[in-house]
RNA sequence: GGAGAGGUAGCCAAGUGGCCAACGGCAGGAGACUGUAAAUCUCCCGGCGAAAGCCUUCGGCGGUUCGAAUCCGUCCCUCUCCA
């Protein structure tokens, strides 16, 4: 193991805030794997790039030699964090949490080291819990401080509901630091205060030596505004397709782009200081930068040959606006269509090119689909099955139509 | 338990008997511009219909009325104050 003070050093890089600095030191020189906890709540089936960067820093700790205990909240996710939350979180029930807990085990090993990592469901314990043991739980704490917390203070002020199990959220996650005895607890930014409670909570236990809590930045979503999040449909997920991701990453604002530097590559700070300055010089162009990007984390997750791919496609699909060369086929015949012959409102609606007929006349009129290249603003146009047709709606969706 | 205020489309939010498929904002879609960035501009944004129009929608259910998001009854839900 390396001295305490220099694993300190690795810990701290990227991270907002260690309470307390001075404890983390202390548990450091015992010398000791330390149990290393962060929590996820499976509320959708995928992990997604937020939450890697969480993964990184635990992986930092293993590589220190210390223990990581993965929780899964499948417990938990049944109730919803309601941390930075503007309302009460819809409740999973336990068929989706289970399905969506399985692919988790599988997709975090793309960044941590299985020899050094404990993966846990938190029903373990708290499921057996009895009404007596939540109760005790629950006195622990008080209303006031609860309400200390930015979100719920919020909701109560604005008249917002707030249910009484969202405060019992983060007496649990609490607990389930002083289930598995954690030394070291990571949590996103918005995670504080669930992550001060833990140090309360497992005081109140009989640990002496409560978790040091450790603060990592926000990774905002591809709308540029809220933090990545599931619930919200703004991530990039860990294991979409090369060129889904490719895509997405491109979407992202040229702002927002830095910060996907700073938290999702190993590039130092130096490094995409001198990016950065590049761009605004006019040195590099700015759409190059990210081109750069897409590829560092779709290899990450992918490969390499994959990651270039995926920039390929993208460059050839959008900067050149050529069509993919996997257009989907579908044959006019699979199509229920009579006559050979049908309108071109239809044939879109069919073809699942819009949500609904209506939806497939407005695209039309507003010269948002093409056959064969060629704009075409009659929604009632006759099709002919003919011959090959290639169909285009919006900038992205193509059919490549045959007869 | 008592008193009061509310529940309108994905979200926020107008509308208090016919002019309401329902103002406005956000989000979303298409087009122009472009780098699938940002900004800006135009258009669209319940369904069906070529259109006229028709159908379904304003917490649920019933009722009054020629006609209801709007009035009445009842139930459910939220908030506030009092206990």
């Amino acid at each position: 193991m390396l001295p305490p003070e220099k694993q300190l050093e690795l810990i701290k890089k990227g991270v907002i805030d260690i309470i307390d600095e001075g404890e983390l030191l202390e548990k450091l020189k015992e010398g000791r794997p330390l149990i290393v906890k962060a929590g996820f709540d499976p509320t959708a089936p995928d992990l997604h790039l937020g939450h890697t960067v969480l993964l990184q820093k635990l992986r930092t700790f293993q590589q220190l030699g210390h223990t990581v205990y993965f929780i899964i909240g499948d417990f938990t996710s049944m109730i919803g964090d309601p941390s930075g939350r503007d309302r009460t979180r819809p409740p999973l029930t336990k068929e989706q949490v289970l399905e969506n807990a399985k692919t988790y085990e599988q997709q975090v090993f793309k960044v941590l080291d299985p020899q050094r990592t404990m993966v846990v469901s938190n029903s373990e314990w708290l499921g057996c819990m009895t009404g007596e043991d939540l109760i005790k739980l629950s006195a622990k704490y008080t209303v006031a401080r609860m309400l200390e917390r930015e979100d719920f203070k919020k909701r109560f002020k604005e008249n917002v509901p707030i249910s009484i199990h969202e405060f019992i959220y983060p007496l649990l996650q609490a607990y389930d630091s002083v289930a598995i005895k954690a030394d070291v607890e990571l949590g996103g930014s918005d995670q504080r205060f669930n992550l001060l409670i833990g140090r309360d909570i497992q005081k109140e236990y009989g640990i002496e030596k409560p978790q040091v809590a450790i603060l990592l930045p926000l990774l905002v979503g591809t709308d540029g505004v809220k933090k990545m999040s599931k619930s919200y449909g703004n991530y990039i997920g860990i294991t979409e397709p090369p060129e889904e991701m490719f895509g997405k990453i491109m979407s992202i604002s040229d702002q927002l782009m830095w910060s996907y530097w700073e938290l999702l590559t190993d590039l130092s700070l130096e490094e995409i200081e001198k990016l950065k300055s590049d761009t605004e010089s006019g040195k590099v162009h700015p759409m190059d930068v990210k081109k750069e990007l897409g590829v560092y984390i779709v290899e990450r997750f992918h490969d390499r040959e994959s990651a270039i791919r995926a920039r390929e496609y993208f460059e050839k699909l959008f900067s050149k606006r050529e069509m993919p060369d996997d257009v989907p086929v579908v044959s006019a015949s699979s199509l229920d269509i009579q006559n050979g012959r049908i309108e071109l409102f239809e044939l879109i609606y069919l073809l699942k090119l819009a949500p609904t007929k209506s939806e497939a006349k407005r695209l039309i009129k507003q010269g948002g689909v093409k056959i064969n290249g060629e704009k075409v603003y009659d929604f009632q146009l006759e099709v002919e099955f003919s011959r090959e047709h290639i169909i285009q709606a919006g900038k992205r969706k193509f059919v490549r139509l045959i007869p």
